[in-house]
DNA sequence: ATGGTTTTTACTGCGTC
DNA sequence: GACGCGGTAAAAACCAT
């Protein structure tokens, strides 16, 4: 019953993210709503509590690079001059739109002829510009990945990444015999698991119009063919989702966490479903805080059987016995 | 296909409100 | 008596080979 066998869930390699120690902001006041940290993050214009997630500020200004980047290491930030771009239309949003109304640059109306003659360059313009199967095969999949995202409540940079991914698929030629949808829906399965907010296959299944069989086999394909690095995900990243499904504190969700972060070092979790994990340290933290739900109601939430949880819940008590320390 | 794991299903017994 | 919980055995699902 050691872990020769058991690499399903395989461990993460060293520690995958520390970066809960190394955390550096520049802003020091407190969240308005609950007094918790907050964290400003340029990349996305926000500035986030820590603690409550509530948003304090959106759209601020990115202070990125602009004119000045003479240096080549730069030539991957881009510079702000121009419209932005995103990964989230077919063309980068970099396509010419004709205006619809039929005016000229300083408004006026247009004669009947050129009228006409605009109309005919809108079709035009509208042909080449998913000219080829693949942009319209992007198109597609692009406006699938946006709804199920939206309806997994999946933020924008999963989105991001997620077409990102479907454009090299596309690029790799890994379409030819598997379904739009299916590649769609894996590529954002693949997203929402490197960006540490996972979803679980049931639930990506329920979104999708695609089999989970068919999303599991083509996911494992994408990833092997794109040679993704997909890490296992880790259990801690469910337990703020089903915390707040369960209306739990967050004295409760920093119990779980704990109990995690103390089976982990024992390697008492080690091949087992993390999803499982996460819903068991909820669980046995709800006990520990005096919070308590019910283990059908953890398993409602989470998707786990209640016998999962027992057995998850009794390891972790248990290896936070062997190491009562800290 | 197979074998070794984990998870689920189904069922049973116990204590409490 | 319904409910929450614990445990068990057998079936199903899963993954690597």
């Amino acid at each position: 019953m050691t872990d020769t066998t058991t690499r399903r869930y395989a461990r993460e390699s060293e520690e995958q993210t520390k970066e809960q120690s190394s955390e550096s902001e520049k802003e020091h006041v407190d969240c308005p709503e609950c007094g918790g940290k907050l964290t400003s993050d340029a990349e996305h214009g926000e500035t986030v509590c820590r603690e409550c997630g509530l948003v304090v500020e959106e759209d601020e200004i990115d202070p990125g690079p602009e004119w000045r980047a003479f240096d080549s290491r730069e030539k991957d930030k881009k510079s702000r001059v121009g419209a932005p771009t995103t990964n989230m239309m077919h063309d980068k949003g970099l396509s010419t739109n004709i205006g619809w109304q039929d005016k000229d640059a300083y408004g006026n109306a247009l004669s009947s002829r050129q009228r006409e003659k605009m109309q005919r360059l809108r079709t035009w313009n509208e042909r080449f510009r998913t000219r080829d199967s693949k942009e319209r095969n992007l198109k597609q999949a692009l406006g699938e990945i946006d709804r199920m995202a939206s309806a997994l409540g999946l933020p924008e940079n999963v989105r991001e990444t997620a077409s990102v991914i479907y454009r090299r698929a596309l690029e790799d030629d890994l379409l030819p015999g598997r379904s739009i949808e299916g590649v769609a829906t894996s590529a954002l399965y693949a997203a929402a698991r490197q960006a540490g907010t996972p979803r679980s296959l049931d639930e990506l299944t329920n979104v999708s119009r695609v089999e989970k069989d068919e999303i599991a086999r083509t996911y494992r394909y994408v990833v092997r063919e794109l040679e993704l690095e997909i890490r296992p995900a880790d259990p801690e990243s469910y337990v703020p989702r089903f915390a707040s499904d369960l209306n739990l504190s967050e004295e409760v969700e920093r119990r779980a966490r704990k109990l995690l972060q103390n089976a982990k070092e024992q390697g008492v979790h080690s091949g087992k479903s993390p999803v499982g994990l996460a819903a068991a340290a909820v669980y046995a933290a709800s006990l520990l805080t005096n919070e308590k739900v019910t283990q059908s109601e953890v398993s409602e939430v989470a998707n786990i059987s209640e016998v999962t949880i027992r057995n998850r819940y009794h390891e972790l008590l248990e290896a936070e016995e062997h190491i009562p320390d800290r």
